[in-house]
DNA sequence: GATAAAATATGATATTTGTCATGTTATCAT
DNA sequence: ATGATAACATGACAAATATCATATTTTATC
């Protein structure tokens, strides 16, 4: 396995912040994971002992209403930490992750990394820069769900994959998701997500193959309310 | 002017977690500031350059949407840190507060204390561990307003109120808020919480009095879907 | 205490969204 | 290839929620 402190991952979180003498220890202490699409990498209510880098793939964030349908909470992609909470807390995490894609990542074992947390300040106020991140992201998500229509949110949600993951060469959306996950993301009934998709095919704003969907008219997804 | 050491409300948040000698410090630096109901102390887009700890009242922390509601993001209560994110990123915040009681806060300059953050590990991982917090709640609020209805997230907000801030020796809320203001915390319109609390006391699982709302049957709100 | 303004209340109606039923298409394992 | 299974699609209807109109009550102000 490769050494973290040649890995260009750590750039886009807060291992970063790591002395080049702290980053080795880590990477002698990681593990290489992968993750299967579909597999679960850990469930809501199991205590995590470490922090997950991830390499490549992306996993949705969920959390199990008590209505007893999952609500996507986050899309976590390369660069990504997750199980930071894990790190300051031995509570149970209150959300699962599970891949979408072919996943590889780094488990680093909260052990290795703790003492960092206290003894390197400059690690430690980056993780916090990205949990107040997190946080305000958090916020914006709220209202969204709060004061908008589902068709709105589902237009927002193709334009934030579309501007965040990119396309392929046939620009399609590089990230493909089944209608129940775009319903689980949206906080709407599966139903009503392959409807709303329908009538964007048929507003030629989107189109699709198979699973695969392309914008085919931005603006007109933007100006949806 | 009381002294920061002996401020009972320290003990409710990160602060405790400063030395004797921080304290000290920062308790001749702060400012004692009084907002009556109704006064904004911050407004979303403003720079803060501090902290404010809530020592008595109540206030709500509100973000606009781009439909032009207010949506209410969370209420804040004594003992409550306001504007931790000022502490590690000089964006903008992204929420305005306003308080909802007469309050009295504490005004900390961010000068005085990020020293601490990088100095005091101990202090560092308690505003660390309260981010997590937030950020836990956060998910359980999205999850909320993407899968309850209406009727129950307002039978959640008042046993939330009744649970969290207590009653008057009459047995109501002791936190008073507008019709509008549940309208905002729920996100619906009002005429739909007007007509939720109408319909609450329809069914006798709440009276009022004015403005004032007591819960005659907080089991019969626990079962409302 | 009279008056204006704001908050609360309620009806009528339109729109959005959910639910159940059922059919079609795609996917996967054998 | 071929069933079996899951995913997708769509109609019909019910329920939830928003919107607009208009009273009524409360609160604030002079």
């Amino acid at each position: 396995m490769s050494k973290c402190e040649s890995c260009i991952i750590k750039e886009f979180n807060s291992l970063k912040s790591l002395t080049r003498d702290e980053l080795m220890r880590v990477s002698a202490c990681k593990t290489g994971k992968f993750y299967k699409k579909g597999q679960i990498i850990f469930e809501e209510g199991e205590v995590l002992n470490g922090v997950y880098c991830v390499k490549s793939g992306v996993c949705k964030l969920t959390k199990l209403s008590e209505n007893g349908k999952d609500q996507v909470v986050k899309l976590v992609v390369k660069g990504d930490l997750l199980g930071k909470r894990s790190l300051v807390s031995d509570q149970k995490t209150n959300l699962s992750a599970v891949a979408l894609n072919d996943m590889e990542m780094c488990f680093i074992p909260k052990s290795e990394i703790i003492d960092d947390l206290s003894k390197n300040p400059k690690f430690t106020m980056d993780v916090l820069r990205e949990m107040a991140n997190d946080l305000r992201e958090s916020d914006v998500s709220l209202v969204n769900m709060a004061q908008k229509s589902v068709k709105r949110r589902m237009a927002e949600i193709l334009m934030y994959i579309h501007d965040n993951f990119g396309t392929d060469n046939e620009g399609y959306l590089s990230i493909v998701l089944s209608r129940e996950d775009f319903a689980s993301i949206v906080g709407t009934a599966t139903e009503s997500a392959i409807r709303i998709l329908s009538q964007f095919k048929k507003e030629d704003l989107i189109s699709t193959k198979g699973k695969h969907i392309k914008i085919e008219d931005y603006n007109g997804l933007k100006w949806i309310e």
